[in-house]
DNA sequence: CCTAACATTAAACAGTTGTTTCAATCGGGC
DNA sequence: GCCCGATTGAAACAACTGTTTAATGTTAGG
């Protein structure tokens, strides 16, 4: 996994990527990091200043690479047709962290893993830099998705938006529990499988009427609810 | 928050659920929790063994109820109509989350937060009983959803739960990250107007007729479902 | 060859962690 | 009153944390 002949930089980057997936950021010392990479502890602070540092590079190694090709897919999508389907919005969307975890050189399956621990993980400062690169590819797919669903209310859109982050983030992350629960295993370079699978599972979602907020307004289309349900 | 009247095991558990919340169990110290508490140090392993006993019993607490909620909700479901609909069966599932997180006694907001952190934070012994218990809920689902669904493959079906799962999980656990994306601050006493936008989102997405995994085979059971009517 | 910048090393630093010890205190039952 | 188990308290424990120091090794340029 780490070649022998990668730098001190790039070994303690391999390593700590690995470890942070594993078991989590606060969890894993610099001393096991340093261990598992063949290296001397000081490195860490001559390299990259302090644990902190090193945290923000190895996460920032794989979200900057992730948004971007994001941001690619979109821009390519809409360059071919002026306001592109649903379906192939919401596939830009999604594939890259599909070719993420299938290309070892951009971190392979434990990106995935990285992924899901970010904003648990992270420090206040790198969370707030992340949150800003984040929030414009958002922005940026949240205007082409209301393009492609004319109609809809931009609130919606944008909760809907956080239910596929949410759809699409839980199952690859939490893959042991997903494992424990359902099983079998994932297989982690099938995470492409997870992502036709829940293409045709967030169109028909993103397509659906929103439902109404208040409990008591009858709608057009009323549907007899039924009374209140008290959880004893 | 936390009465005065409340017991030192009652105190401990409030402050390290406050603190596991807002900064993650790892980073939660002991001397925190019993500082919030207003207890002494060596009362938390006293009362709780370890630092490990008290942050099982900080997550038995919460999630046994949701749990059981979710068990009898379905439960009543089924015994009222032998075949559910594919609505009410996901409202069963969903709305406990919602009610946990309004009520103040059964811990609040800051409950949505811990669920977040559950699978990262917990340890193995721990997440092998969690898993057990949460396994138990979803088989019962899955199969109550399998019946609204027939036709649908059954792997299909597991997938899509954990696609809701995902979607109802992230947007209440990654609060902070949602708001500073979106901009808008959500009111956590408003997480059942999440599920209320979730559940319209994931009703159509568990009627989607599933995608062909394999890029070229033609579907083999073309059930022309009710086409959802497409905003364009 | 010397030097200066970069890189690595072993050792120690000060602070924090979870846990333990043991005496002090409480609250009823006899 | 007295006693006893359950609880609390202050202090210390060893182990571990991230970071720094100072010495050493390496490498290229004049």
């Amino acid at each position: 996994m780490t070649s022998l002949l990668d730098s001190t930089k790039d070994r303690i980057l391999a390593a700590a990527e690995e470890l942070f997936a594993r078991t989590g950021v606060a969890r894993t010392s610099l001393r096991a990091i340093t261990a598992l990479a063949r290296v001397n502890l000081a490195a860490v602070n001559y390299h990259f200043g302090s644990k902190e540092g090193l945290v923000e590079e190895v996460y920032r190694r794989r979200l900057e690479p992730l948004n971007r090709a994001r941001l690619a897919n979109l821009e390519r999508l809409e360059k071919r047709a002026r306001k592109p389907s649903l379906e192939d919005i919401l596939e830009a969307f999604m594939t890259p962290v599909a070719s993420l975890a299938k290309d070892p050189a951009q971190g392979g399956p434990t990106v995935m893993r990285l992924l899901g621990q970010t904003h648990a993980e992270a420090e206040a400062p790198f969370k707030a830099w992340f949150a800003g690169e984040y929030k414009r590819v958002l922005e940026r797919y949240h205007a082409a998705l209301c393009r492609a669903l004319p109609g809809m209310p931009a609130e919606d859109v944008r909760w809907r938006l956080q239910f596929l982050i949410g759809a699409l983030t839980y199952p690859v992350a939490e893959r042991q529990l997903v494992e424990l629960v359902s099983g079998e295993a994932i297989d982690p370079s099938e995470v492409h499988l997870v992502v036709r699978r829940l293409l045709p599972f967030v169109v028909a979602g993103f397509r659906a009427p929103p439902g109404e907020l208040k409990p008591v307004r009858p709608h057009p289309r009323a549907r007899p609810r039924k009374p209140k349900k008290t959880q004893e």
